[in-house]
DNA sequence: CTCCGGATTCGT
DNA sequence: CGAATCCGGAGT
């Protein structure tokens, strides 16, 4: 298994949050890897996106969605819970694909149906906040075998009605059909 | 410095 | 539907 290139992540956001359905989320923690098979995501374009955290402009905490492609962006919502992005386009673009669900593959106890409870399930935390995919300790790479065709169903985003017209664009993406997705 | 509220989840 | 529980960002 070796880690999707940085030019995966260097491409239109909106690709690449429908390029990583079905492509496996890696993090190894104590010796053991832990695998997710990522089967929805939420894209957030950047400072004119007005649900991206990155609309507040350069701050301390979005320096890494300012960053370069190919870097995880995990940030604490509600004082608990974790939350794991994967920063894209050129570095100064500010946009990333939040995880919202994976479907258990190896080594991974409890739900992993919303973008808080698979962090949790996977070790995921603030530790690994601008951590480079290209490593291999946490990564995304394609499945060995390709698996079934799916088809990509498009809904809104998820918790983002602050955001006026924003949070009516389809920038949500899932398997369809898949028992893993957080909201079906 | 204080205040507000959040890309969520769980229990009532 | 409301609590949990911390901190970033905005305002004073």
């Amino acid at each position: 298994m070796h880690p999707l290139p940085r030019s995966f992540y260097d491409r239109d956001t909106e690709t690449v949050a429908r390029a990583m359905l079905g492509m496996l989320l890696a993090h190894r923690v104590e010796g053991r890897l832990r695998i997710g098979r990522i089967v929805e995501t939420e894209a957030y374009l950047g400072p004119h996106d007005l649900a991206a955290h990155s609309a507040k402009g350069l701050t301390k905490r979005t320096s890494i969605m300012f960053g370069p492609p190919g870097h995880a962006y995990v940030y604490l919502i509600y004082g608990m819970h974790w939350c794991m992005n994967v920063v894209t386009q050129a570095e100064g673009h500010a946009s990333a694909v939040l995880l919202r669900a994976v479907e258990p593959v190896k080594n991974i106890e409890g739900r992993t149906q919303g973008p808080a409870l698979l962090c949790k399930a996977m070790g995921i935390d603030g530790r690994l906040n601008g951590h480079d995919l290209l490593s291999d300790s946490l990564y995304l790479c394609r499945p060995r075998a390709s698996g079934d065709p799916f088809s990509i169903v498009k809904r809104p985003r998820i918790g983002v009605d602050y955001a006026g017209h924003w949070a009516r664009r389809l920038l949500r993406f899932y398997i369809r059909g898949n028992p893993f997705v957080s909201k079906p």
